[in-house]
DNA sequence: CGGCATGTTGCGCA
DNA sequence: TTGCGCAACATGCC
């Protein structure tokens, strides 16, 4: 699931149940989510504490605490924050538990699943190095063409690659990028110092889109429960909804990427 | 059984 | 130095 709009769905729910609530139990025995941590330091440091933020950078989920301490949440490929009853018992892929009493007193139980186990939960007192390497979030900044200029112009791999890339700007995965590509007509084995003005404003305008389009279906749907069609993402083979042309497949970046060959141009140097 | 998966890191090689 | 390609991590689904 995790992307940034599911990411930043999450942290809408994080922030319903955490903020103002005082921790009354957390527990986590999965030594490989923790890693390198161990659980007496996750249940150390949360409990009889009161959260102060929620926020949320790129993929990385960060709530601090009101001394200052700080957990990171990076969901991985399967990982995803619940909230249970607090008697319900532990299911198979939960692999954390925060319990907590809200302002009115009221109990509510928060349980990190996670069946692939990809994701990480880290406590610290300050910001960790991952967090504080993070580029512009295109829900909190905005996607500034100048910068995104600066940053795909210093480097000739692959723009989808580059887009991808979390310094460059924050949250943007598989499924956000090979949307953005089609939507922007660029061939996503452009080399990103390539792109024109033109390109990198369609570039920015496709990946907006998406984001508002998958934020929005987040925001429709009845709790976890919805189904979310995608243009191109997934559809190898199938007819291209712009051109009609056969989806092709190839990898990027050890990623499955599906493009159009027909009206998806690749972008070349210009000779000398 | 093999292939694939929305993420990240690290290593070897050109 | 840069840019790849690929394996690894742990698990589930088709």
């Amino acid at each position: 699931m995790p992307e940034l709009p599911d990411v930043e769905f999450v942290k809408r729910r994080l922030t319903d149940v955490l903020s103002g609530s005082k921790v009354t139990a957390a527990s986590s025995t999965d030594r490989y989510v923790l890693r390198p941590q161990s659980a007496r330091v996750f249940s150390g440091a949360l409990v009889g504490h009161v959260v102060r933020d929620i926020g949320r950078r790129g993929k990385w989920l960060r709530v601090v605490l009101d001394d200052g301490k700080r957990l990171f949440s990076h969901l991985g490929m399967t990982g995803w924050w619940v909230e249970r009853d607090p008697g319900d018992r532990k299911e198979p892929s939960e692999r954390a538990r925060i319990d907590v009493a809200g302002p009115n007193g009221q109990l509510r139980s928060l349980r990190y699943l996670d069946s692939r186990r990809f994701g990480r939960l880290i406590i610290a007192d300050e910001d960790i190095p991952e967090w504080r390497a993070l580029g512009p979030d295109p829900l909190v900044e905005g996607i500034e063409i100048e910068r995104l200029s600066n940053a795909l112009g210093r480097s000739r791999r692959a723009v989808k690659d580059a887009v991808m890339d979390q310094s460059i700007l924050a949250g943007i995965g598989n499924i956000l990028a090979t949307e953005a590509l089609w939507h922007a007509r660029i061939d996503p084995r452009s080399a990103s110092d390539a792109l024109s003005r033109a390109d990198l404003h369609d570039l920015a305008r496709g990946l907006e889109t998406e984001l508002r389009r998958e934020l929005s279906v987040r925001r429709r749907a009845r709790g976890d429960e919805w189904k979310d069609d995608f243009v191109v993402y997934g559809r190898m083979g199938q007819p291209c909804p712009r051109c009609g042309s056969r989806l092709a497949r190839v990898i990027i970046a050890g990623r499955t990427t599906t493009f159009c060959k027909r009206c998806q141009r690749l972008r070349r140097h210009r000779r000398r």
